[in-house]
Order: structure tokens, then sequence, then C-alpha cells
DNA sequence: ATACATACC
DNA sequence: TACTGGTATGTAT
């Protein structure tokens, strides 16, 4: 049932994928998280289930209507089609692990991970022959892999070799994208045409300089827009390139097979509701188009139709304009072994404030609303978030929010407890202020972005509207073109030394391994990971549950809000015509 | 604004 | 024995 550690993912050919099944299994049974897994698949199990109740609701006659209204949808997806960029993705091999080797060549030809007993970021690919992988328990890879070795993770020499390979990107697209620490986009569209080159050459280029320059391996996806430059990456790992032919016959022999799961914004989810319609490969998403507009919302929609036709971003996204925040969020967690006693509980709150007011101080943040989350002992989770009417950014601020938020949810057994802050206020920029550009990154996370990657959602239930309907709407003409009012300028910050949620309520009527946590670095990128999420379904609630990553740094960053998704022109959407409702 | 789910590195 | 931490987005209420 537990298909995350044997899918979708470089250096797992030739792996015994059944034995690593049994292996998890059999060290994960009757554990409170193996409970929790079992919970969530049961989740997903009713969600389709549901699906396939409204799948057999819809008539041919709303079937025909829907196809037309995706047949539009296309239509209008593919005017935005622009094959005249090349982009790279760049993206290093066994990342952490490959960076502990260049200070111990004996790993190199060990099996080895980083990470400890606990978790793992990641292992180099001699483990992954046993099927080590990322985001697995270290107790498990080592069942998998008894002389599996571990390192301990060292971010400063992430960041080093991370550094040093912003600087050769910057010689191909001063603009270049972060995805991550390992990762980068760029449009080396210009480089390509002053230099009489080929995306092709170009990646060659950057591969021998990180070689040369870096001393790691990385490998490197090439293609019309970022969508396949990504996907293409993953295709020839470790230490390869591969090209996806900018021409239409070219794009569709790539995509065409492309298992949905190699879409990045579709995982493990989104995987099993689409399979359960007969969806596997890209493909598919073209082919059942009429049937999913009835499942799914319009921007998953979107994305899936956009994924189908190899449509990516082209153009970079707008960077971060002058005062404004880079980030729209920033946290701390940690996982410690059980524990329910107030005290214990509170003095938890307490060290994450003083935590997360210093990370805050770091960048000169203040912000408003201050989220709690706890993982109980059954790896169940919940949040509870309180918006102030002050910016506040004090510990003693951030300690008296967490702690009032704490005491509503007690009592309670937990093994995780965080504090994320958002809702920033902008920052002055003072004069001669220049704000850290020290990391090697050009195009701040932007905003809108041109190109078509798009996300997608979750569950819902909005019994009122029908599927159609919504489908409909959404191909009315996006009003909200031309402008961007959003100026946010501001009135001056009503100051008071010190934040009180009392005022505002009044006003208003163990054991963690944190050894994996870094130094919070400027990072930014505009990956645009999709979320998927099936549509309405008359549905009530969803319980809880977990997420998983693992201690990395900040990567991802803005997302475009909504609507239609398009080459980079971005002209309006025609209005497709509701399909009979 | 709040809560939850999903996804990525 | 043991299952991370950080960031983002989408939807319902
Ligand atoms: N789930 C995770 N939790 C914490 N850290 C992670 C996780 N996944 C990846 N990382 C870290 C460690 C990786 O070396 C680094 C880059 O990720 P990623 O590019 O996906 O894999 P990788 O570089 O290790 O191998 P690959 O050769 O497949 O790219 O990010
Ligand atoms: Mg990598
Ligand atoms: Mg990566
Ligand atoms: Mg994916």
């Amino acid at each position: 049932m537990n298909t995350v550690f044997t899918n979708a993912k470089a250096g797992m050919a030739g792996v015994d994928k059944e034995h690593v099944q049994k292996v998890v299994y059999e060290m994960s049974k009757n554990s409170p998280h193996f409970k929790n897994e079992q919970r969530k698949q049961k989740q997903t199990d009713e969600r389709i289930a549901k699906m396939k109740q409204r799948a057999h609701g819809i008539s041919q006659t709303d079937l025909a209507g829907l196809t037309r209204s995706m047949d539009a949808k296309v239509a209008h997806l593919e005017t935005t089609r622009d094959l005249s960029r090349t982009w790279l993705t760049v993206d290093m091999d066994a990342f952490f692990a490959a960076c502990e080797e260049l200070d111990n060549p004996a790993l190199k030809t060990q099996p080895m991970a980083v990470g400890g007993i606990g978790m793992i970021s990641t292992a180099n690919y001699v483990a992954r022959k046993y099927g080590v992988r990322s985001a697995m328990p270290g107790f498990i890879a080592r069942e998998l892999c008894p002389q599996l070795v571990f390192a301990k993770p060292n971010f400063s020499k992430y960041t080093a070799a991370s550094r040093a390979s912003r600087v050769i990107f910057a010689d191909y697209d001063a603009e270049f994208s972060a995805g991550s620490l390992d990762e980068a986009h760029l449009d080396v569209t210009d480089y390509c045409n002053q230099h009489g080159l080929s995306g092709a050459d170009v990646a060659e280029t950057i591969r021998r300089r990180m070689r040369e320059e870096v001393k790691l391996t990385c490998s490197v996806g090439v293609g019309p827009n970022r969508l396949l430059s990504k996907v293409a990456a993953d295709m020839n790992k470790p230490d390869g390139q591969y090209v996806v032919a900018a021409d239409l016959p070219g794009i569709k022999r790539f995509v065409a097979a492309l298992p949905i799961r190699k879409v990045p914004g579709i995982g493990k989810v989104a995987e099993q509701t689409l399979a359960a319609f007969g969806v596997t490969a890209c493909q598919g998403l073209l082919d059942h188009k009429g049937l999913l507009a009835g499942l799914y919302s319009p921007i998953s929609m979107d994305f899936f139709l956009a994924s189908g036709l190899g449509l990516g971003q082209t153009q970079h996204s707008e960077p971060v304009a002058d005062g404004e925040v880079g980030r729209k969020g920033i946290s701390c967690e940690r996982t410690f072994g059980p524990i329910s006693k107030t005290g214990e509980l509170e003095a938890k709150a307490c060290e994450l404030a003083e935590k997360l007011a210093e990370e805050m101080a770091d960048e000169g943040l203040k912000g408003k609303t201050l989220t709690l989350k706890l993982k109980e002992t059954t790896f169940e989770l919940r949040t509870r978030a309180h918006t102030s009417s002050q910016f506040i950014s004090s510990v003693a601020d951030i300690r008296n929010v967490a702690l009032r938020l704490l005491r509503a949810e007690m009592p309670i057994a937990i093994r995780l407890m965080g504090l994320r802050m958002s809702s920033f206020q902008e920052i002055r920029t003072l004069p001669g202020q220049r704000s850290l550009s020290a990391f090697i990154q050009p195009a701040a996370a932007g905003s809108a972005t041109a190109g078509t990657e798009q996300p997608l959602k979750q569950q819902g239930a909005a019994q009122d509207f029908s599927i159609a309907f919504q489908h409909a709407v959404d191909a009315l003409p996006d009003e909200s073109e031309d402008e961007e009012p959003e100026d946010a300028n501001g009135a001056p910050e009503p100051h008071q030394s010190s934040y009180s949620m009392a005022d505002d309520l009044q006003a208003q009527s163990g054991r963690s391994e944190d050894k994996w946590r870094e130094a919070p670095l400027p990072q930014q990128s505009d990956l645009a990971a999709p979320r998927i999420a099936e549509l309405p379904s008359t549905d009530l609630q969803q319980s809880c549950t977990g997420s998983v990553g693992f201690g990395q740094f900040a990567a991802q960053k803005r997302k475009r809000p909504s609507g239609a998704v398009t080459g980079h022109k971005r002209t309006g959407i025609e209005a497709y015509l509701r399909p009979a409702a």
C-alpha cells in the first residue's frame, strides 16, 4: 500500500521493490506512524469512492458538454505555446551525499546516507541500489542495507557548494531562479543566440564546469519551457542530460507516455485518484479531459491540460517588489519524545517562540498571524492560528500568542510542536540599504509569471455549484488582467511596544535531530509546484494528517494567483462556454 | 481569517 | 526503539 519509497525517483532502476515494500511494512506495522498512514490511505480511498460515484452520475450529455469545454480550454492553451525559448534545469546528483563524499572520498564506494537513525535526507547512488531513499527513516534504511554508513548533515558545506554552483549559472542566465539549494532554472535563450550554441551545448558546458569548479556532478534537462526542462533533468540522472525537442512532435513524444507522477505537483495522492480513472500517463490527462473536468476543479484542469500539452513557464517571474518581503511565512518546528505535561508543553512553546523571533529578527520581519502546529503522538496534526491587530516580532509577543493558542488545546500528548508567522509587514527599505543578495540569486521569488505551470488543490464540497458551472465561470474573461493595484503603500505603523493578545480580544469583541537546520539563507525560486485536488464532492470534513519533509531551508516561493495559464502573453481567457448543465 | 490537505526539496 | 524541517498553494468555512 505504501508506494512512497519505491516511486518516481532517480536511482531506483533495478531495485527489488517488493523486497523494499516488505521490509518497510515489517518494520512499520503496529507503529503509530503506520496507523496514521493507514488512516490517510483510507481518506484517499474514500475520496476516490466519492469521485467514482460522481463520475457515475455524469450523463453522456454532461460529458459531451464538459468535453467541449475542455476542448476550448485546450485550444486556448495551445495558442499560448511558445517554442522560442530554451530552458535548462540543473539539479545536483545526490546533493547532500555528494557534498559529504567531497570531504570523505572513501564514502564514494560505500552505501551512504545523510541523516541519522531517525530520518535520512538523501542517500548516494550506491545506497539507492538497496532502496534507501530521501525521507526514509534510518532504521528502515539500515534494515534494507546493514552496511549503510550514516553521515551527519553539514549545511555549511551544502550552502557553499550551492553558492559556487550559482556563480556558474549566472554566466548563462543572470536572472536564473533557484529551485532549492541544489537546483536552478535557467532561460539560456539569449546566451544561445549570442554564442550560436544549442541548449545541449550549454548543458554540456555547465556539467563540465560543475565537475571542474565545484567538484560535483549534476544532471541537466533542456526544453522549451521550465516544466519540460525540469522533468527532463531527472531522465538521465546521475551525471547526465536530456533534451526535449522544441517542436510539437518532440514534445508530444516526450509527454504522452510520461507517468503522471513525474509531473511536479502530482504526488502520491493525485497519482492514485487519477489512476482510479485510468490515467497513469500524461496522454491520459488529455484523453479523459471531459470526465476529469467533472471531477476536478478548473484550476486543476488548467494544470492537467497544460501538463498533458507540455506547456510550462517560458519567462521568469517578476522580481520581488521593493519593500516586499520575499516570503509568505517563516516557521520553526521540533520533534521530541512524547510530552503532555503543561509545564513541558509550555516550555517547548517558549523555546520555539525564541527561535522564531530570532529567525525573524535576522530578516527584519514582523508579522500578524501566528500559527501553532501540534503533532499528536498518533501523528495526527492540528494547527491553530491567531491574527493580531498589530505586527509583532518580539519573543514576548510571540510567546504570549503561542501560549494562549496552546492552552486552548490542552490536554494533549504530542511529539512535535511548531510555530509559523505569516502576514508580514512590508519592509521599508532605507536609503543605501542593500538587501541580502549575498547568496548569488537573481530573480527573487516573484509572483506573476508567464508560462503555464499551474497548481491543483484539494478536496471540497460545494454542492451548490455544479462542476460544469464552475468550469463555465472559469471561462469568463479575466477582469483583473490589466492592472496591478495592489500597491500597499503605507500608512505608518502604529506603535506599541508590547503586544497582548488580550488587548486584541478586547478590541475585537526529545529528541529532535535538529541536525538538519540551516541558517536562514536568502533563497527563492518560483518553482510552481501544483497541489492537486479533486473537486467538489459533497463532502464534509477531513481529518488531519501529516506532511513530510526534512529539515530543509527555504525553497519554493511564489505561485501565481489564479486563472488559466498562458505561454507568456497572458491575454484574457476566451469564453469557452458552458457545457450542458 | 482559520483549518486542513497536498506537494516539493 | 526509531518516521524531519521548511516553504508553498488550494479549498471550504
Ligand atoms: N524529504 C526531504 N527531507 C529533507 N531534505 C531533503 C528531502 N528530500 C531532499 N532533501 C535534500 C537532500 C537532497 O540532497 C537535496 C536535494 O534534493 P533532490 O534533488 O530531490 O535529491 P538529491 O539531489 O539528493 O538526489 P537526485 O540525484 O535524485 O537529485 O535536498
Ligand atoms: Mg538533486
Ligand atoms: Mg533538487
Ligand atoms: Mg510529481
